[in-house]
DNA sequence: CTGCTTCTGCAATTTTGTTTCATGAGGCTC
DNA sequence: GAGCCTCATGAAACAAAATTGCAGAAGCAG
């Protein structure tokens, strides 16, 4: 039997993802130029990737400023205590907060890393109040603001 | 006299932004109904908000683990020198390693925070050696191995 | 060799994106 | 208020792209 694998993903795999990471508004027909492919081939491929949860989604990347959300921080989290339980907790109480853009666990110095965007100082100390101060599993909390987005994405090696 | 101001978003333009930040491919008609506009005024809308930079990329979003680079890593840089030409080049050479994710210029403690994603362990340190060790404008990193990514996320409100 | 599966390209079809154009709303001057 | 200007809009025409149908070639199992 077979829990269905993911079928692994070839050169011609490799190359589209890596076109599409950086443009996915680039013509399939030109994607096949490119990987010397017709574009049906192309677009199958895509589709397969889509299904099989390689390509995870379509996303247009927006400038926060632009937006009104014009602060984006990182904060780096040490908790107290790391028993599974409150790791979890702390995952939910993280997932749940909307100013919360990305949160990961890791290990390391601290225990978790986020990247908070707010439109101002104001909202960013309310929510360490709240997150933070808040959370008698937090020891200590560590924040750095952006200054300026270098760069943002990709994930296959070009 | 003005050096051309972007031009503020209307409610449109967030709703717009709202969708397309969750998924660009939706049809700007569909997009049109959901907003109450037809699909030539969304395409406008879309193609000044991409002028202005407000839209920065459109992206797909890859499974780092499919493409077989397995591991993710935050890594906080300290640089020894911060002039503005010794910056503009860490930006440079951060900009241009492909193994590096996300790339923020920060406040406090670190100089950068970097989103790095890799194979596996021996690629991250032979990144290191490349990066920081043979950088001698780099006087300390910290690295965080991401053990799960709780969050990914998005800039507009919704 | 035969049958089966899978992937491919070509061509037709459908859907989507883009441009054109005429209209109406709002703001401004006189 | 009348006239004029600018600007965003929707309808329709148009261009481009995505999708589907189909038949052929390559790889594999029996």
């Amino acid at each position: 039997m077979s829990g269905s694998f993911p079928p692994p993903l070839d050169a011609f795999d490799r190359k589209i993802l890596a076109i599409l990471q950086r443009d996915n508004t680039t013509p399939q027909r030109t994607i096949g130029e490119a990987v010397n492919l017709s574009a049906p081939s192309v677009q199958r491929r895509i589709k397969r990737m889509t299904e099989d949860g390689v390509i995870q989604a379509n996303i247009a990347v927006i400038d926060p400023v632009a937006v009104g959300q014009a602060i984006t921080i990182f904060v780096e989290v040490e908790v107290i205590s790391e028993t599974a339980d409150q790791i979890e907790q702390a995952k939910r109480v993280f997932a749940a907060a909307p100013e919360i853009q990305q949160c990961y666990y890791v290990t390391g110095e601290a225990d978790f890393m986020l990247v908070i965007v707010v439109p101002a100082m104001a909202e960013y100390e309310a929510l360490t109040r709240r997150l933070f101060f808040g959370n008698n599993n937090v020891k200590r909390f560590r924040t750095f603001v952006a200054m300026d987005r270098i760069k943002v994405g990709l994930s296959v090696p070009t």
